[in-house]
DNA sequence: AAACCTTTGAAGCGA
DNA sequence: TCGCTTCAAAGGTTT
């Protein structure tokens, strides 16, 4: 990974992926970045429909192959960002979460609703309707914060806010913080999800400290009712609400969080419409879901400190064993799934593919091509996520999970060949490609930085976006890609260093099909050299988050 | 009904 | 420290 921090990138993860990418990113990087954002989704369906025939072709033929394309339109693209820009004129009219203008993040972020971290019961799709929402930084100082949000909602705002929207007009962001609803179950919610917080060790409540709690969570209930729609001021274009808040407003789930300058900042700069899961039969009292949902396959926390009472009274159907009532605490989502959930809606939109697994690939392709400034954003929203998830399940751990999945069998094992994985992926590739024309999509929200760096900042601060840029003309096919090592770009964010992996995942290596390995020449060259331009970059759009630590750049070793 | 597929990233564990 | 495994989301597909 590239010493970010004006290292001689003396630990930087895999050298020879590093310097592929630069050495690529140099050669393409001009004739490839005005190009690409806009073929990436026609990139990806031909890839997988290239990738499926051709498995076993050599990446050269395909970057030969690949040849510019011009989009059809993007008008659906432009619709949705219009509507965004709209939206965010409003918002930034309406004055309650009026922010700075924060270049990096001009979004706007509602905190969520729910938590996603408890999985319950399912929210059938089409439920998905209500705007999610999340708090962006909390770090409130003092416990007045606190105190003030879980006061009544202040009469300046308004819980009857309209949260319906469409599915097609989720921001890009709008995954960040809509975290899945679908575990949400009627009760009441836990004891950690209340105003106070149980000390794991302990069981006695506690206050949880501002600085604790994650920018993108909810209030607790008691709270959270009392805090007005961030996003009352969004109405959808045609004066019909896009948005509807349940009868009792919006709820939090989580513990008393409070909004300081630096959250309302956040709220306005990153709130974002989106749609809330938001399954009748899990609403709460409140009309709100509540995030702290147990499922029959819930796990419960270790200790069972953080769940409350009520929480265990209210398991649904004849009693089970204790296991079975354990709340099942989900891991925290990575940058990559925060981006998937924000964008799969759009490029569901844009293309009429359904699939996921195609879905997915495309946006593992769109990941790549996004900016380095922009996909900080989504790490830095995932470390956040983390770091509350840590916090409110202190003694959870990723391994409670392991095993509430069947165990992923793959049969690509040795005695499986790329062709039979290539077949059978072909049969897949093949249902998408009827939709492939409809999938012109458009450049993506992040087509536009990448379509145009206008700004030396931009350009310097996104060098992932030339990147993706390059690895997707050099590697259109190249839709797996089997990390040969990983870089990580580590960018510091208050009290941790944030990383951030520019190459392919090392995970599941067992993946291979239908996969070429990506050419890490597709690495940008700035990747490799020092970050100062990216770190000012990147402080400039996070300032409002980090709020005074200046962008460090770190960089991980893995070699 | 459950697992699979697909993506990247984080975490955990064994060597 | 490295490599591998598992899980996180999502929803159509397959078993």
């Amino acid at each position: 990974m590239p010493q970010l921090n004006g290292g001689g990138g003396d630990d930087l993860g895999a050298n020879d992926e590093m310097i592929s990418f630069k050495d690529e990113g140099e050669q393409e990087e001009k004739i490839s970045e005005n190009v690409s954002a806009e073929r990436d989704l026609d990139d990806v369906k031909s890839s997988l429909v290239n990738e499926s025939e051709n498995n076993s072709s050599s990446s050269d033929s395909e970057q030969a192959e690949r040849r510019p394309q011009t989009r059809p339109d993007s008008e659906s693209y432009e619709k949705t960002r219009d509507y965004f820009s709209e939206a965010l004129r409003r918002h930034q009219d309406g004055g309650f979460f009026k922010s700075p203008h924060y270049p990096g993040y001009p979004f706007l972020m509602i905190p969520d609703l729910t938590s996603p971290y408890i999985s319950n019961g399912s929210l059938s799709p089409s439920a998905r309707t209500y705007l999610q929402m999340k708090w962006p930084l909390l770090d409130v100082p003092g416990s007045a914060g606190l105190k003030d949000s879980r006061s009544p909602t202040p009469g300046h705002l308004s819980n009857k806010v309209p949260v319906v929207q469409h599915a097609h007009h989720v921001h890009p962001l709008t995954p960040l913080i809509t975290y899945s609803n679908e575990h949400f179950s009627p009760g009441t919610p836990p004891s950690h999800l209340s105003p106070e917080i149980l000390d794991p060790k302990s069981g006695i409540p506690r206050t949880p400290h501002p600085s604790e709690l994650s920018p993108y969570y909810p209030l607790s209930p008691g709270a959270v009712g009392q805090i007005p729609h961030p996003l009352g001021w969004l109405v959808p274009p045609q004066g019909q609400p896009m948005y509807s808040i349940p009868p009792g407003g919006f709820r939090h789930p989580y513990p008393a969080l409070a909004m300081n300058a630096s959250m309302s900042s956040l709220v306005s700069s990153r709130f974002s419409p989106h749609m809330v899961t938001h399954p009748p039969h899990s609403l709460h009292q409140t009309g709100i879901p509540h995030p702290a949902i147990v499922s029959p396959a819930i796990k419960q926390e270790p200790s069972g400190d953080n769940i409350s009472p009520s929480m265990h009274a209210k398991s649904p159907g004849p009693p089970k064993k204790e296991e079975d009532k354990k709340p099942h605490i989900k891991k925290p989502l990575n940058a990559f799934m925060l981006y998937m959930k924000e964008m799969r809606a759009k490029v569901v939109a844009e293309c009429t593919l359904k699939e996921s697994a195609a879905i997915n690939q495309i946006l593992g392709r769109r990941w790549h091509s996004l900016s380095r400034e922009e996909q900080a954003k989504y790490y830095e929203l995932a470390r956040k996520e983390r770091q509350l998830h840590s916090q409110l399940y202190p003694g959870w751990s990723a391994r409670d999970n392991y095993g509430k999945r069947k165990k992923r069998k793959r049969d690509n094992k040795p005695d499986s060949t790329p062709e039979d994985f290539s077949i059978r992926n072909k049969k897949q590739c093949v249902q998408y490609l009827p939709s492939e024309k409809m999938c012109d999509s458009p450049a993506s929200s992040h087509g536009s930085m990448l379509d145009s760096p206008a700004t030396p900042s931009a350009a310097l601060a996104s060098p992932a976006a030339p990147a993706a840029t390059h690895s997707e003309q050099a590697q259109p096919l190249s839709l797996t890609t089997k990390p040969e090592g990983r870089m990580h770009h580590h960018f510091p964010v208050p009290g941790k260093a944030m990383s951030i992996p520019v190459g392919t995942s090392g995970s599941q290596s067992t993946t291979p099909i239908l996969t070429r390995p990506i050419p890490f020449t597709s690495l940008h060259p700035s990747m490799l050299s020092p970050p100062s331009p990216f770190h000012q970059a990147a402080l400039h759009s996070h300032h409002a988050l980090f709020q005074s630590q200046p962008l460090s750049l770190v960089t991980k070793s893995t070699d």
